[in-house]
DNA sequence: GAAAATTGATTGTTCATTCAATCAATTTTT
DNA sequence: AAAAATTGATTGAATGAACAATCAATTTTC
């Protein structure tokens, strides 16, 4: 099948892109080492995506896709409840497919390369600004049936995003010690703080199991 | 004074590699363009760190040693009091000083490539473990004061982090829409869910919980 | 004027990119 | 259906630009 070969082709050298980047970091990550990595010839990168520039943008935008797919699909299916769908967010967020070494580290390569890249910065910022929509939205509607009418949807939505960034970045900082489990209790936690009523019942508010300190 | 030029020039230069990774980020970053950035000679920067591992190195742990100091600092300044400390050191991290576009930028880029170079994680997470026990030690003692036997400090500890990271990251992917005291409000707010008595002084919490009704 | 600091040309290496040649798959011809 | 022709995918060697690192020459400092 000729005509499948393309798109699987340029699959294939974006996996082995983003193995590359999560193995190398970002500074050696070269063209050669991703056609090795795909157990190709070294021209063939070039052959598909024409620049370097190219590859790797093309790499943020397969990302960019993936994790909104992964959290819109989430939210599809938890159904109408706005607590149900914060918790998938979450639970999707700080999942295995989504937070783990490969996957983050290259986010925060890219994060890290957006402030002189426009065309990487406009990507993330546009990823940013969706998730937050959506996250706002569902907020507002938990502030609605709640009556906490003095809740702010926005702050608490950023403080949210926030929250599920730092832990990402705990997983690249201090792997040993992240806990996948205890990450999605910290969320909980924050949102069991704002909206005591409807995530009490998910975990216990702010105490958490007891650790050595 | 001869003996003072060496400080001065490396300092000179490490500024200027933090100026460039700003800038141009990491991947532009050359040896050229730092001595460029501090007007002097192409040849000098190997000259005073011999290779370009070493100045990044060097610059991290610059950075590194500059953002210990000053929340070191912010913490001794503020007294015995450990709701003080706490919101000291939210003053300092989101502050003009250490909160600003040139040395996130940089932070991030290093975090980035701390996955595959062993010298950058390990500086970095010997930071971030200090700044946990610190702030840590000052959540017990709000615990142990306030009588919230239930709260984990150590979770705690954690989610604060977690959350000024996040925002450092949200000044780097929503530079526009980022603001200084809007950030400070979401980790007062974050406490003040935490230790509602506390910090509900310091400001009115953006998000004060009401009972559905 | 000796020592220290600084320069900038040079070197060897690594890299992205190009491209002619090869190979495999598919289509056309007989 | 076998042979020939064509198309498309892939290779790997070649090219030139960019780079880190070196160092002899020059300038500055004391």
């Amino acid at each position: 099948m000729r005509s499948d070969i393309k798109h699987l082709r340029r699959e294939q050298l974006i996996e082995a892109t983003i193995d590359t980047i999560a193995r190398y970091g970002f500074r050696k990550t070269t063209l050669s080492q991703v056609a090795k990595q795909a157990k190709l010839s070294q021209g063939i990168v070039s052959f598909y995506f024409k620049t370097k520039d190219g590859l790797l943008l093309e790499t943020l935008e397969f990302l960019a896709e993936e994790y909104e797919a992964s959290w819109r699909r989430a939210v599809a299916l938890s159904g109408p409840d706005p607590v149900a769908a914060l918790d998938a967010i979450i639970e999707t967020d700080l999942g295995h497919e989504v937070c783990n070494r490969r996957k983050v580290s290259v986010w925060v390569a890219f994060w890290g390369e957006s402030q002189s890249q426009p065309q990487f910065r406009r990507l993330c910022s546009k990823l940013s600004d969706d998730y937050l929509a959506q996250t706002r939205e569902i907020i507002s509607r938990i502030i609605d049936r709640g009556g906490y009418q003095r809740h702010d949807a926005d702050a608490i939505a950023h403080g949210l995003n926030a929250m599920v960034n730092g832990l990402w970045l705990d997983l690249m900082i201090d792997p040993k010690h992240f806990n996948r489990e205890a990450a999605k209790r910290a969320c909980r936690n924050y949102l069991a703080s704002v909206f005591p009523a409807e995530f009490a019942a998910i975990g216990p508010p702010v105490a958490a199991p007891r650790r050595a300190g």
